[in-house]
DNA sequence: GCTACTGTTCACCTCCAGGTGAACAGTCAC
DNA sequence: GTGACTGTTCACCTGGAGGTGAACAGTAGC
């Protein structure tokens, strides 16, 4: 299996502290390479791999401006990961839920399920 | 940075399409190791490898019963790893739309903006 | 033109995800 | 108790994530 699609390339992206610090700065609006990961604790060849990642994933993209590299949040991606997360919590929860009712009528006409 | 936290291990449990596929069939209620991996072309030690790291992000529990085991999934990580999602889109869709109406306002009033 | 600054590339390292086949442990069924 | 079945463990390999310091390329400013 070596076909890495959209989706495992963005929740990917999301796996990281360092990658999530950024892209919870580029909410805020765009930013430098050097503005989206000053404090991290990082180096800088390790930001520059970490943004390569989220471009690969398509989370983050980037414009060259002179000597800095302007980075902005690419929504597309971040909203298939959630619609994915909240299409299954969903149906998680309907099963759950109709669990929960099958039980409780179980219960109430004093039979033993399943 | 080796400490991972808890969202890190959700969004990488998230981030294989084998893991993502299990996840899926246990949306459908609990399944034994044999049904959740049926069909996903991945030998026994594999599956047996994404099930520790899925248990190792909290996303599935397992109840061994007899020789088989039970793989029940567990709502809270995928929770979590969602409102993450959802608080920076919206948090984006909310600048986004702020710089839209500035701009949009700048424009009536006939001025460059920075 | 020289210097300072921004960010990448290079060379190198370690660790672990992801995969396999073979062997094993435990349980069920006859 | 023998055999079939479920799933893990073991030994092994490969690729790539994640990190570093040093060197480099390009741009801005004086």
């Amino acid at each position: 299996m070596n076909s890495h699609t959209e989706l495992d390339r963005s929740f990917l992206a999301l796996s990281h502290p360092v990658r999530r610090a950024i892209v919870e700065r580029l909410v805020a609006g765009p930013a430098t390479v050097g503005q989206a990961s000053s404090g991290l604790g990082v180096s800088k060849p390790a930001v520059t791999k970490h943004l390569k990642l989220l471009e690969s994933a398509g989370v983050v993209n980037r414009t060259v401006a002179g000597r800095t590299h302007v980075l902005r949040l690419e929504p597309q991606p971040l909203r298939e990961a959630s619609a994915w997360l909240e299409l299954h919590r969903s149906l998680w929860r309907a099963k759950f839920e109709s669990v929960e009712r099958h039980l409780s009528e179980s219960h109430e006409r004093q039979e033993v399920p399943e």
